[in-house]
DNA sequence: GTAAACGATGACGTAGCGTCAAGGTCAATC
DNA sequence: GATTGACCTTGACGCTACGTCATCGTTTAC
């Protein structure tokens, strides 16, 4: 069973290109055809591409990749044990910088809601911490949480003292959760009642209250995985349990 | 207050050769001294640096980020939320090399004993899988139409009784599902009922059935982080365990 | 026989800089 | 006044992992 170049393309999903390049630096050479030179991939190439491929996939450099499946005193198991780490980190990584991305948002959200003496006054901010660039973290971080309190506060006009009360029913909630899913019945009481804190927090948030547009969000939290890590991390399968309570609890 | 090159560059923590790329891609032009062409960065320049480097970290090419500070802020504002829709994108991709560098250290470590038999097999199953990748592709784009079709049939065309029924199909299916996955057959008959309630549900989205629509949709479970993610958290590798058993099914 | 499809090589382009190289400028010291 | 060393300039090549032509030869289908 050989392939040619594109027939061996179209079966990894990759393009000829790519694999002229493995043949280039050398981490996949496949045989030649006498007459015409053209490439030639047998089952052992095949095999070694899948490996390639998946070293690939798991964000290894190609040089690593070569080393990797050349090297047979490589520690494979070491490298991959490595590798999850930096993964890890990686996600982490990206965490913060969604989180980071959101508050952006939520201040430009409050900014444009902002009367031109506010967003001056954030300017005046800003300012003045442009001049500390070297503690510029550190300061962001404070700077970017006031921002959100506020902005997210302005968003709908809340007072700091509103805002406050959703913070601590935002907390009594993942209580009420964490019992609810404890018991493990989403037709339980707590459940309901969780359900009903729930739509009261809301209540700080939207304009105007859907049963529809609840179930949604539910809906949404089990689908998006960090709504769904957020629930997780209060209870196991938190954003299910809501969202099956707040299926009874709507209907 | 002004800053030569380097100083600036030690400001920011960034090199001086960044700073003449930016210079050059136009992203931030400094002035220049008159005599020796010195670059000379004025306090608007440290603004406006300080900016380029914010919307960097959140991950933004250089292009993106010109594109951002030359922009009003209601522009801004959706290339941050489309950005998001990235990153998180990216997250739950990250999330899934996390578990499968988990699963394939541990089916090292657990190689130890295998057989190089077992092992080749391994390899063929990915094999298998990669020849579907095409044909996945042109399913995920189908289904996001079918995803827009299925939201405007669930809000034009099925009633509310229906709507329900549809979701208690949902639950009873997950159920067997969990079920099916602890039992471990896919061949097994409660595997192939599972798959038929599947297609049941099916019926309530879909406007016609098909059995190669049904394999496709099956394999962009597993593809999809959001849908893997979904029937994960039903049963462990309930995505794989699903399409496996329709595979049959559909035979 | 001819056209389309497939193959080959070579070369340039991408992003975001790092890293020389070759030279001009400035402040301080011998 | 000359030299030294730090700092500045532009220019050019390098990196990854290929994409995308351009130009050419080969195979296959009608």
């Amino acid at each position: 069973m050989t392939y040619s170049i594109n027939e061996l393309a179209a079966l990894a999903g990759i393009s000829a290109r790519t694999l002229r390049y493995y043949d280039q630096i050398g981490l996949l050479t496949p045989g030649r055809q006498q007459d015409n030179a053209y490439r030639v991939y047998g089952q052992k190439e095949v095999d070694r591409l899948q490996q390639i491929l998946f070293y690939r996939e798991l964000g290894f450099s190609l040089t690593e990749v070569k080393q990797m499946i050349e090297a047979d005193d490589y520690d494979s198991l070491k490298a991959l044990q490595d590798h999850l780490l930096v993964l890890k980190e990686k996600q982490a990584q990206t965490g913060l910088l969604i989180t980071n991305v959101e508050k952006t948002i939520a201040s430009l959200k409050g900014e444009l809601t902002m009367s031109d003496e506010e967003k001056f006054e954030g300017f005046k901010q800003q300012l003045i911490n442009d001049n500390e660039k070297q503690y510029g973290k550190e300061i962001r971080e404070k700077y970017g949480d006031d921002v959100v309190d506020q902005s997210n506060a302005k968003l709908k006009g809340l007072t700091a003292r509103q805002y406050e009360q959703a913070q601590e029913l935002s907390n009594q909630l993942n209580v009420y959760l964490k019992k609810a899913v404890e018991q493990g019945q989403p037709d339980s009481e707590l459940a309901q009642k969780t359900c009903a804190l729930h739509k009261e927090w809301l209540g700080y948030y939207w304009p105007q209250y859907s049963k529809e547009a609840h179930l949604g969000l539910a809906q949404m939290y089990v689908d998006d995985p960090r709504f769904k890590a957020y629930y997780e991390a209060i209870a196991p399968g938190g954003a299910e349990f809501l969202r099956d309570a707040l299926k009874i609890y709507c209907s």
